[in-house]
DNA sequence: ACATTAAGTTCAGAAAGTGAACAAATCAAC
DNA sequence: GTTGATTTGTTCACTTTCTGAACTTAATGT
C-alpha cells in the first residue's frame, strides 16, 4: 500500500507527464532532501523509472515518469452485447483483448468475468501478478464509492452492488462506473484532458452521456446524476422521451434520434454518414434532421459552457458523424449561445471511438483508483 | 500564521459546527493524542472555544467551536450607490455599518475604504488589533487569486488590481469576488450551506447571478466564468440582451426585464410585488409576464440541475417576488424540467436579500481566506 | 459503592519533512 | 584543456508532527 504523500507523486506525474525530482518537489511543495527519498523509495517499488535526461546549464536532470508495466488492470464494457473486456497498463496500452456473452445477471458477470480472467492474462504470469483491479463500465447511476449501481434501465438494476460480487468471485478489487463518467477518466488518465483541471466530456452515441471534471476530480454530482445533460429540456412541448419528459436533447439530438427522425421522415439511412450523404445530394428533410440535431446540442452544450465554464468539451462520435453538416451546425450553433466575449475560448474536441474505448475507460476506472486511491482527502 | 492541520480543523468545524475532539479526531484522520495538543494550541491562540458538554454514557464529551470574535473582517459592496460597507465577525454577525460614496475609480475606492475603516471601528481597539481581512464584492469576473478585476461591465474596469491597492493603503489583506460567488461562499459559511458539499446560488436582481460550491469549494470555472446562467439562451430569437447575444435568461426573468416587459405592455409598475398584485387582479398581461419570467427561470435552473445534480438550489430574491405567481410557476417548472426520477430531490431554498447581504458577503470573502487560507492543497 | 463506558491527556518513539552542506554532472569562457 | 559557474540530486543531523499504549477523568447504570 502507498502512503498518501506517494500517491499525490503519482497524481502529479500523471498529470504532468515526466518530471525531474527536482521539479516533483515545487510542485508539490516538498523540499528536494524529501523529494529525493521518496524518489528512492518508489523506483525501488517499480513504480517509477528514470527516463530522459535533460541538458541544460549545471548538472542535468533526470526525468521520473511511472512505469507503465508496474500494474495491470481489467476493464469490461458492459455497454455492448458480446461484452468486451481488455487488459490494460498503467498508460492504457492495450495487452490483450477479449470478449465475454452480455448478460444482465449480476452473479452471472462476475462468474464470466472470472471465467475469462484467464484467457485474458493467458501465459502471462507476471501479468498476473500485478493485476491491481477490474473496472466495469455500464449505463446508469453508480454510488460515489464506484461499488453500487444505483439504478440502471438498461441493465434493469436498482441497487446492484456488482463492485462486491465481482472483487468477492474474482479475488480482486473493483471498481464500477457510468460509461460517460468512465470515459471522462479515461481522458484524464491516458487521453487528451491528462494536463487539464476543468474539462467535460459529451460522449454522443445511441444515447448522449456527459461527465465533469472539476479541479482535477471526477465531479458525480449530489445523487450521482452529474452530467445528465441528455435530459435537458431543449424543446419545450418536443417529442416524449423515455425519461418521461418531453423534448429533452436526447429526443433529438442522439442517434437513436436522429435514425428515428429520418424513418420518419421516408428517408432509408440507418446511420448519420449516410443521413450526411443524402443531405449533401440535397435532400431537404436530411438537411432538416441534421440542422435540427446540429443546433440542439450546440445548445446543449453552450448551456453547459455557460454554467461551468470548462477549459475544454470532449465530443466522442463515431465515424463519420462529425465530418460534415451535423459538426458544422453544432459548432455553429455552440458559438452563437455562449457569451460573445467567451466566443471560441473554449475548445471543443471532438474524439472517434474505437472499439476499445467503453473497455479501457473501464480499465482507467481500476487505474485511476490505483493511482489516486480512494480517498484524496 | 496557522498550519495547514490547524487551517483543516477550522475547515471541519466550519462545515459541521462544535464538534468534540475524539469527533474531530475520527472526521480528519487523526489520533486522538493528536487531536489533544492541536486543540490546546488553537484555544491558547483563541481561535477555539469550548461550548456544550454533551452527557452520554462514560465520560462526557465537550464540543469545541469556533470564537466568533477571534477575527474581524471588513466587507464592502461596490453593487450600490453608495456603497455599504460591514465589520463582521467569524459567525457573520455584524458588528458595525457605514456607507462611503461610489467611486468607480480603484484609488478612489481605496482611499475611501481607508477613511471609512476609523468609523467603523470607532472606539474599539480590540477589535481593530484583530481585523483580519477586507473583502469586496462587485460585478464582474474576478481572477482565481481574489486579486484582480479581469472584466467588469458596470464599473468600466479591465484588469484592475483592486486587491493590491487596497491592501498597500490600507495595510489589510484585502481580496475581491464576483457578488454572485461572494454570496455562495456567505452562505457557506455563515448560512443555509454550511453542511452542504455541493450546492448552487442563484441571485435574482436586477441581473441574474449564480455561483456553484463543488465538493466543499468555490468552483470558479477555467476563465473565472462559472455560473454564468443569466446568458444561457432560452428563447432561440429572443430579445437582444446587453450581451450582444438574442434571447438570454436575463432579458426574461431579470428584475430588470421583468420591469421593462410590463412598462412594454403599458403596466406602470416598478416592482415585481406590483406585478403581481396586478397579475393577481386579473390582468392578463401581468399574468402573462409573470408566466414567462417565472417559466424562464425555472428552465434554466432545471438545465442547471441536470448538468450538475446540486444538493440544494439557493434563490436569492428581494421582497415580494417570490409569493405569488412568478414563484409557483418557477416551482412548476424546474419540476417539469427535470429528470422524473430526480424531481423534487434536489431542494429549492429561497432567501429574502436584506440590506447586508452583499456587504456580508464581501466581509464573508475574507473570512473564507482566514479560515481556509489561500492554499488548499 | 463499584463496574462500565467513553473522553481526553501524557509520553516515548516512529515517521516524515527541513536546511545546510556537499557531491556530481554538465556548460561556458578563457 | 582547465577552471568557474550552475544546477541537480544526495546525505545527514535535527525538527515537527503524528501514533499507540497506558493512563486519568468524569460521567452512567446497577
Amino acid at each position: 500500500m502507498l502512503t498518501s504523500t506517494q500517491r499525490q507523486l503519482l497524481r502529479v506525474i500523471s498529470g504532468s507527464g515526466p518530471l525531474s525530482r527536482t521539479d516533483l518537489a515545487l510542485q508539490m511543495g516538498l523540499s528536494k532532501a524529501a523529494m529525493s527519498g521518496l524518489a528512492r523509495d518508489l523506483i525501488d517499488l517499480g513504480v517509477l523509472h528514470e527516463t530522459e535526461t535533460v541538458y541544460g546549464q549545471g548538472r542535468p536532470s533526470v526525468l521520473l515518469d511511472l512505469r507503465p508495466e508496474c500494474a495491470f488492470f481489467v476493464g469490461v464494457s458492459l455497454l455492448e452485447d458480446p461484452a468486451p473486456m481488455v487488459l490494460s497498463d498503467l498508460n492504457g496500452n492495450i495487452i490483450a483483448r477479449q470478449t465475454m456473452p452480455f448478460s444482465r445477471d449480476p452473479v452471472a458477470i462476475a462468474n464470466l468475468i472470472k471465467e475469462c480472467l484467464p484467457k485474458l492474462l493467458d501465459g502471462r504470469p507476471d501479468i498476473a501478478e500485478k493485476l491491481s483491479g477490474i473496472g466495469i463500465a455500464l449505463s446508469g447511476f453508480v454510488d460515489e464509492k464506484q461499488a453500487n449501481c444505483v439504478q440502471s434501465t438498461l441493465l434493469g438494476w436498482q441497487d446492484v452492488p456488482l463492485a462486491k460480487i465481482v472483487s468477492e468471485k474474482t479475488g480482486i478489487e473493483t471498481f464500477i462506473e457510468n460509461d460517460a463518467k468512465a470515459i471522462a477518466v479515461s481522458e484524464k488518465l491516458f487521453g487528451t484532458a491528462r494536463e487539464m483541471q476543468n474539462f467535460s466530456v459529451v460522449s454522443l452515441g445511441d444515447g448522449i452521456g456527459c461527465a465533469h471534471f472539476v479541479d482535477g476530480k471526477l465531479y458525480r454530482g449530489n445523487h450521482g446524476g452529474a452530467g445528465e445533460i441528455a435530459h435537458c429540456t431543449i424543446e419545450l412541448g418536443g417529442l416524449p422521451c423515455r425519461c418521461g419528459k418531453r423534448g429533452c436533447l436526447d429526443t433529438i439530438a442522439s442517434m437513436k434520434a436522429i435514425k428515428e427522425m429520418s424513418r420518419a421522415e421516408g428517408l432509408s439511412c440507418t446511420s448519420i454518414s449516410e443521413l450526411e450523404e443524402v443531405a449533401a445530394g440535397g435532400t431537404a428533410s436530411a438537411i432538416r434532421i441534421l440542422h435540427k440535431s446540429g443546433a440542439a446540442l450546440g445548445l446543449a452544450i453552450a448551456h453547459l459552457i455557460q454554467m461551468n465554464d470548462p477549459g475544454m468539451i470532449l465530443i466522442t462520435h463515431v465515424e463519420g458523424s462529425f465530418d460534415g453538416l451535423f459538426g458544422t451546425v453544432m459548432q455553429q450553433s455552440i458559438e452563437a449561445n455562449v457569451l460573445p466575449r467567451y466566443a471560441g475560448q473554449t475548445p471543443i474536441r471532438t474524439r472517434l471511438v474505437d472499439t476499445d474505448i467503453w473497455s479501457r475507460g473501464a480499465a482507467s476506472i481500476a487505474a485511476h483508483n490505483f493511482l489516486i486511491g480512494p480517498n484524496l482527502n
